[in-house]
DNA sequence: ATCAGATGTTAACTTCAAGCAACATTAAGT
DNA sequence: ACTTAATGTTGCTTGAAGTTAACATCTGAT
């Protein structure tokens, strides 16, 4: 990342921790399977350091990597559910009231999450 | 990606689809709490093109990008069922049999998935 | 204890992701 | 219809991600 004031770099510790937790998960998921890193590489077309960076919840590497493994491992269903629109409860709230198509009144919004 | 030979810029067409919807439902939950994509830019410290790469898909779009989106939504808690150990019944069966930590006999394995 | 393979570490190199700026386009609000 | 803001698009620059290779270390099996 060019400009050092990324995500990447500093991450919120809470993004830190489920980066963290996605990657042991998908390590005891490739060890279950008895699968080394280089071969699981192999089956996403990544170099073994790129999905040890993954197991490591590296918060810099690409998606398509993290979504790769998963994929190899039989596991891309699981990504479905997430931020899934219907079950989004606070958004469906949210957009009981007005339905917009694109973000409008953008500075007078305080949704405080 | 610096060699071309990446998954980044040919995925498999599976993996292609998952991150499609995944960006599109950030990018739903991003218009129902009527948040621009330089608002939630900023909250996720990011510059607005790689808002709009998420919201897009992008395979090579780091991951912290798109856990930051999930995170300043307040959705960051679906992303820890995602490969889950204690749900990944096709691991759970295989690990009955042997208990390794680290990958072994590697080659003689043909886990066909 | 020894051996073999898996994983961690480092270094140099190449390529692209992300930042930024300017402009075009689209859509909401009045 | 007009105005204003949000989003899409393009080009440039720069720094970091990813590759390869060689070596170190750890782990499990015999």
């Amino acid at each position: 990342m060019p400009n050092p004031t990324t995500i990447a770099t500093m991450p919120p510790a809470a993004v830190e921790t489920a980066l963290e937790r996605l990657g042991r998960n998908i390590r005891t998921a490739r060890l279950r399977r008895l699968l080394t890193q280089a071969q699981l590489a192999e089956r996403v077309g990544v170099s073994r350091f790129v999905v040890a960076g993954v197991e490591q919840g590296k918060p810099s590497t690409g998606i398509a990597a993290y979504v790769g493994a998963l994929w190899a491992l039989g596991l891309l269903e699981d990504l479905l559910p997430v931020a899934d629109p219907s079950e989004d409860a606070q958004g469906m709230a949210l957009e009981r009231a007005r339905a917009p198509k694109r973000a409008r009144r953008a500075q007078t919004l305080d949704d405080d999450f």
